[in-house]
DNA sequence: TCTGGGGTCCTAGGACCC
DNA sequence: TCTGGGGTCCTAGGACCC
């Protein structure tokens, strides 16, 4: 059996635990920049403020229902799903953090006859030690765990939700509308729903060759795992990524080439940090930076450009310098840009980098990653970017908007809450 | 009379997730 | 004035190999 534990309404409960007059009133987080809206509270979503909103549309309704309206605080809720995560790794050793508010968790080993037991017990010692609410659904497989977990958090006060092995479970997944599967976005729904295919139950029922014709194998998995035969395992080992992206809107829009420098530069440095964290290297890089799509009233520009670097890296000196380069090219004179962004791919594993005859000497390689790691540990130890390289620059007016962040409540001592 | 049977790598595009 | 920021996997088609 595997459970799902989500957290509910994460990013307001953190802002809850530092501020119980928040309780029971409508709280809305926004995105970066304080553009949409990407959390709700119960009571927000009954006012039917929808997610993905855009905050100046519902400007006169935030304001007419009193809403509590808050900027994001990554650094809050990130240190504050590290603490929910732990405390559920203390109770149950195999763990799959699937996004910052959701964990996977193996029950086969756990010595309970009563899985809802254990279930309680988790959401009790989460709430007891972090002050974050969570709901938990268990299941034979993680697409089942995923449909008792959201009933878990509609229909019961207890928050958990037990999907017995066994018996097809028919009530549930008839109560649970097709688009509401795990894996079921909009063109599949549209896709279902027009062959008369609309609950879980009429989808766990579908014929298989049907399914994989038309949702592929992906499809075939997931109907698999509602016939409780399961497809995916419990992934406990974290991958390394793939593709590392850091891109941002600014916060006000951006003619100057000097400022973009500093935006893609520290872009840039953030990519290299994701690299050295996952003891990975990459050897392409993307660079991109456009204007403001949602002014068709100037004149729009996307540019672009693919830059390969000869060895694989992850020294933010070389990568800096090699997107200096690329910025150089896409840079257009006379346009406002809105948002720019680093891509890299190509990731290998730090220590398995193909080295090139004629690229940067061994010797300079090896004085740039001690430079790197002391880099990294001063910066963990001091606060980001205490160390960095020039380009980077002193400016961030191209920085975010963000004029109702909360304290960093847990991460910084000059913000600590006052008793 | 009649034209094989395997593969790999790469890219673009489309679907999905949080 | 004003609309986020990350990721994954799969398929089809083209180019190539023997």
């Amino acid at each position: 059996m595997i459970a799902l534990i989500d957290c509910n309404n994460f990013y307001a409960s953190c802002e809850r635990v530092f501020d119980p007059r928040l309780n029971g009133k409508p709280v809305v987080i926004l995105s970066n920049n304080d553009g949409c809206v990407i959390a709700r509270s119960n009571e927000a979503k009954a006012l039917g403020i929808a997610m993905g909103a855009p905050a100046f549309l519902m400007k006169e309704l935030l304001e007419k229902q009193d809403v509590h309206v808050f900027s994001s605080n990554y650094a809050l809720y990130g240190d504050m799903s590290n603490r929910v995560m732990q405390t559920i790794h203390e109770l149950v050793p195999a763990l799959e953090i699937y996004s910052i508010d959701e964990a996977f968790v193996d029950l086969r080993a756990m010595p309970y006859a009563d899985l809802s037991e254990l279930a309680r017990t988790i959401r009790e010692r989460v709430r007891q030690c972090t002050g974050i609410p969570v709901c938990v659904g268990i299941a034979p497989t993680k697409t089942l765990a995923k449909i008792a977990n959201r009933y878990a958090k509609k229909n019961t006060d207890q928050g958990v939700f037990v999907v017995p092995a066994g018996a097809m479970p028919t009530e549930i997944l008839e109560n649970t509308a097709v688009e509401d599967v795990w894996g079921i976005g909009r063109q599949y729904q549209k896709l279902l729903t027009g062959h008369g295919i609309l609950t879980a139950l009429d989808l766990a029922r579908t014929n298989p060759h049907w399914i994989k014709k038309h949702l592929s194998i992906v499809g075939e998995r997931l109907v698999r795992e509602l016939n409780s035969q399961p497809c995916y395992e419990l992934e406990d080992q974290p991958q390394a990524k793939k593709g590392i992206c850091t891109s941002r809107s600014f916060g006000t829009p951006v003619t100057d080439y000097p400022i973009l420098e500093e935006a893609v530069a520290t872009f840039t440095a953030r990519c290299a940090e994701k690299l050295r964290r996952q003891q990975s290297a990459a050897h392409l890089m993307h660079v991109f930076v456009f204007t403001n799509p949602h002014r068709p009233d100037q004149p729009q520009y996307y540019g672009n450009r693919v830059l390969q670097l000869p060895v694989a890296s992850n020294s933010t000196m070389e990568m800096v310098a090699m997107a200096m380069r690329g910025l150089k090219i896409v840079f257009r004179e006379g346009y406002t840009y809105k948002k720019a962004g680093i891509m890299v791919s190509g990731i290998v594993p730090e220590d398995e980098v193909q080295m090139d005859l004629f690229a940067m000497d061994e010797k300079r390689r090896t004085l740039e990653r001690k430079a790197m790691t002391a880099l990294d540990q001063l910066n963990r130890r001091m606060g980001r970017d205490t160390v960095k390289v020039g380009k980077q620059g002193y400016n961030r007016s191209w920085h975010l908007r963000q004029e109702r962040r909360s304290r960093r409540y847990t991460t910084r001592w000059e913000e600590l809450l006052d008793v």
